[in-house]
DNA sequence: GTTACTTCCGTAGTCCGCTACGGAGTCAAG
DNA sequence: CTTGACTCCGTAGCGGACTACGGAAGTAAC
């Protein structure tokens, strides 16, 4: 169902999905990617969805995700018995939702300290500390 | 104005902050924390924002920040001129963003998975790979 | 003041995630 | 069928972020 055309060598899958190829070949060792067929003769293809997941790897770890983490979530890509995946998922939802609020915490904070900055560009700080333990998920305290 | 009462020798920080103490030494050679005086006699004391500072480190190393940008970060806490800070909120701000956009998308299909597999307990996947490049922020491919 | 626990500090080792290297095999162009 | 670029594969090295270790000095409790 995938792979319209694996046209591709390792080196032009590396360009395709801006990564290294010694990268590639470290993710497959990981079985982070599959490692096509070797066929008779000798050079393995990819594809587009060789790229996608690439890509999604790369993403997913300027997200804070571990490879481990990754190779996880992967599996639920994949396609894993319902049981186990469904708790995976719950739990990394869990993860997810809490980075989503960390990060719009700090988010708050600097694009208020943007705008202070070009209303009256004198020095200032910024509680970017203080952001990330200010009660539930959205108010704000006393400040 | 901060640290009501230093009172912390390095192991109880360790301890308050959830780190290992080789952590925190490790923090104040690369000056992400301060090093305290150390007083006449010798054993440095630590308050509450010591505190605050180590636990805002670990959490945005959580969402994928490396040791330098979180440097970066606290210069903005410690107040800098308000040009450079700007300009690097600024630039903060659109990574922040970027990644709070990915993780949404990560986390509506993490949902979708979730309840799917509450709805059918059979085999599923999910789509992971394909949610990280949909066009705008909500639409839908055809597949 | 002795004992037991910390702190201090420098140096060395570990784990993760790559990245480099070297030599043999493959392949396409001329 | 030679040449040059690329692939394959194993192993070694590197940078980031710790973590461990060891000895000297501080300090608290008896």
């Amino acid at each position: 169902m995938p792979d319209k055309a694996n046209s591709l060598t390792i080196g032009g899958l590396a360009k395709a999905a801006n990564v290294h190829i010694e990268t590639i070949r470290y993710y497959q060792r990981r079985r982070l990617v599959p490692e096509p067929e070797r066929p008779p003769g000798g050079i393995r293809r990819y594809g587009p969805a060789d790229i996608e997941r690439l890509m999604f790897v790369k993403t997913a770890q300027q997200l804070g995700f571990s490879l481990v983490e990754i190779s996880d979530l992967l599996q639920l890509e994949d396609g894993a018995h319902c049981q186990e995946a469904s708790a995976l998922a719950e739990h990394k939802l869990r993860d997810v939702r809490e980075k989503i609020d960390q990060l719009g915490r700090i988010e708050k904070v600097l694009g208020e300290m943007v705008e202070q900055c070009h209303a009256h560009p004198y020095n200032i700080t910024c509680p970017l500390i203080a952001s990330l333990h200010e009660g539930g998920s959205g108010g704000g305290r006393s400040t």
